[in-house]
DNA sequence: CAGACGTGGGA
DNA sequence: TTCCCAAGTCT
């Protein structure tokens, strides 16, 4: 590998990335053509707030289908913020992290009171609302309103810590990551600028084994210049995950129906549906007995459902039982048929595929 | 600052 | 299979 002698590292221009931002950036739903915006065009803000947010911690190729259904039923912020809040959340199930859509429905309800329905185009006040912190703040401002904000994700980190060199760990290395970025952002173009930094990171500096070869900062980069830029950004050692147990209980009555219920408002998987579980812990004992059930049936075990969460993995014991007499005390029985439209997290569907569907998890 | 907070896909 | 993660925010 030929190296870039370290006397003979230059600057890394943000005309350098731009130039290849025009010629290979990604076509995405959400976004206008670079060449739009050069005739003044800029992105529906709604649009750019509705994209960044489902973007959290979340794939693009997730999040387009999502986009794409959320605009065909609320086209506006006005809109949403006038939507039925179950819609919103059944629309948003299987997406994750779901306080999002609870602070997305809050959000749209601020947008129409305190801007008459308009999208602020500070940083400051775009912070102001829910859902909204540093990274999506400075986003929107940027590719909505084309301000000169610091854009840093997930995806900057990674870019500036190897052109820099950056071999202090993250998070801790933010401050320093932001000075940089500071130091590199153009006044002109910035929503473009943003986006190129953000599909360079994508597209040719990834996690693993990054593309030097079509960087358009290859002589710039300080990494690269040593020779091993995949290991950069260095972060703390993450920490295991604990297990913890549960049981899980699918009732069908001789309608066909299934007795569902709704979780609390807030904490894991808030708002959202469910079929009746035990608390999950971490206790080894009782945790997955069918005396834990919410009432007395005849429970058979169907299988074992595992789902891994961000922060631990659950094993959820599965229980099934038809139901003659359909008391609803519990929740509300909805026909097999219509769980599909359901505020069903992943793990849900899941439990409720091992108790009735066809297929067994191990 | 560290922990809570989901999911599906790729290596 | 197992690990790592992908355009973070809130407390």
């Amino acid at each position: 590998m030929t190296l870039t002698p370290r006397s003979q590292l230059t600057r890394p221009e943000a005309s350098l990335l731009l130039a290849w931002y025009d010629r290979h950036h990604r076509e995405l739903p959400w976004r206008v053509d670079p060449k739009m915006h050069a005739a003044g065009i800029r992105p529906d803000p709604y649009f750019v707030w509705l994209s960044e947010v489902m973007l959290q911690q979340t794939t693009v190729q997730a999040v387009k289908a999502y986009f794409l259904k959320f605009i065909s039923v609320w086209p506006t912020v006005v809109d949403l913020a006038a939507a039925d809040r179950e819609e919103v959340l059944k629309a948003w199930a299987g997406l994750g992290y779901y306080a999002r859509a609870r602070n997305l429905i809050k959000c749209a309800e601020e947008v129409v009171d305190r801007f008459g329905g308009k999208f602020p185009d500070t940083v400051e006040e775009l912070a102001s609302l829910p859902g909204i912190g540093d990274y999506t703040s400075a986003a929107i401002a940027a590719i909505a309103f084309n301000r000169r904000a610091l854009v840093m994700d997930g995806n900057v980190e990674r870019v500036i810590s190897r052109v820099f060199a950056i071999e202090m760990p993250l998070p801790a290395a933010k401050p320093l990551m932001r000075a940089c970025l500071d130091a590199i952002t153009p006044q002109d173009r910035p929503g473009d600028f943003a986006q190129a930094m953000m599909d360079l990171g994508a597209t040719v500096c990834s996690p693993r084994r990054p593309a030097c070869v079509f960087c358009p900062w290859r002589n710039d980069c300080r990494a690269f210049a040593q020779g091993d830029p995949e290991p950069f950004p260095f972060k703390a050692p993450k920490k295991e995950k604990p297990v913890r147990l549960g049981a899980a209980f699918v009732a069908l009555d001789d309608a066909g129906r299934v007795l569902l219920r709704k979780r609390g408002e807030k904490g894991l998987l808030g708002g959202m549906t469910e079929v009746p579980t035990t608390d999950w812990t971490a206790r080894q004992d009782g945790a997955t007995d069918p005396e834990a059930a919410p009432f007395a049936a005849d429970w058979q075990e169907k299988g074992m459902v595992t789902h891994v969460f961000t922060h631990f993995q659950l094993r959820l014991t599965i229980y099934f039982a038809k139901v003659m007499e359909a008391s609803d005390d519990h929740g509300w029985w909805e026909p097999v048929a219509n769980l599909e439209g359901q505020a069903l997290p992943t793990v849900m569907k899941k439990a409720i595929a091992v108790a009735i569907g066809e297929k067994r998890q191990k």
